[in-house]
DNA sequence: TGGGTAAACATGGGCGTCAATGGTATTGAC
DNA sequence: GTCAATACCATTGACGCCCATGTTTACCCA
């Protein structure tokens, strides 16, 4: 299972602690860091959230930009500079920092909205907000996707 | 058997159960995820289902857009965010979520329609007016499909 | 070809397990 | 010594697993 799906609310106790949803958690049991690693929307009012694999897949890809050009900097400072690793402890709970907890206007509850490959951390009135923009949208638009060809399930990539 | 056809109606227990039509298990039989995924049509109002193969290759299309684009945000939204993973009990039945049973105006019975790659879980009257509905213009449109080559089965894709 | 039988599927309900949650204790840093 | 982070424990409630039963389909044999 690879990937994070569904939307999840979850409670955040006084100590600023809540539970990473089961189903992420297996998302990223194969991982060498048991946990998650956190770092501010820098386009919407939540949290960005994905495992130590894609980090490492976001710096890949933006090394496709020059060392020392301005795309570089901007992403190193909105994405590296901000992120941190957030361990969860034996009940798979994590302790949410107090900056993410302001940026994303958190209160007694957190939304966890499957993303994919990532996942993001909302307050769940804002989060209802912004999935009936979208499906209003949607609603008008009809968006489509190109689907790509089936990759083949012989042989083992799988694991 | 590869493909999920006709449509076949079953019933909606007190708990909100619903045995998956056998044929449609089989198609799924060779997942590592034994179970279905399931989410909100954002055009009909009923159930999208598909295994997880197809998810991720849901997944891997919508990569075709950059990472933090607009595009990426609302096919999220509408899929990633909305798709729940129903393992079914040993006895081959999921249990339906609140909310998807509201979408799809499910009461007693759900039909499974099969769609090829897919399937959707309607309200079965809900789905008999539609399908009267495209009836009808295909008797007017006349519909064509280009049809591709056929595929040598040589070789073992398998099983 | 028809009846009988058996297997597979669909359905209903009870119970155990695990995830989520709240609280307390212990450890470590400043 | 105080504060904060983390480990430990206990509770509860939803969901997954088990068994029991009804119903349909498929199969076999006369």
């Amino acid at each position: 299972m690879g990937l994070f799906l569904s939307t999840i609310v979850n409670k955040v106790d006084r100590k600023g602690r809540v539970s990473v949803p089961a189903s992420f958690r297996t998302t990223l049991s194969q991982q060498l860091f048991q946990g998650i690693i956190a770092y501010r929307s820098f386009t919407a009012s939540c949290v960005e959230g994905c495992g130590m694999d894609f980090m490492e897949r976001l710096s890949d890809s933006a090394q496709t930009f020059d060392a020392f050009s301005p795309e570089q900097e901007d992403i190193s400072a909105l994405i590296f500079a901000d992120a941190r690793q957030l361990a969860w402890d034996p009940e798979g709970r994590i302790l949410l920092p107090e900056d993410l907890i302001e940026h994303a206007a958190l209160n007694e509850t957190a939304a966890f909205v499957g993303k994919g490959q990532t996942f993001q951390i909302w307050q769940p009135e804002a989060y209802k907000a912004m999935e009936a923009e979208i499906r209003a949208r949607a609603l008008k638009n009809r968006p489509t996707l190109p689907l790509k060809a089936a990759v083949k399930p012989t042989g083992g990539d799988g694991k």
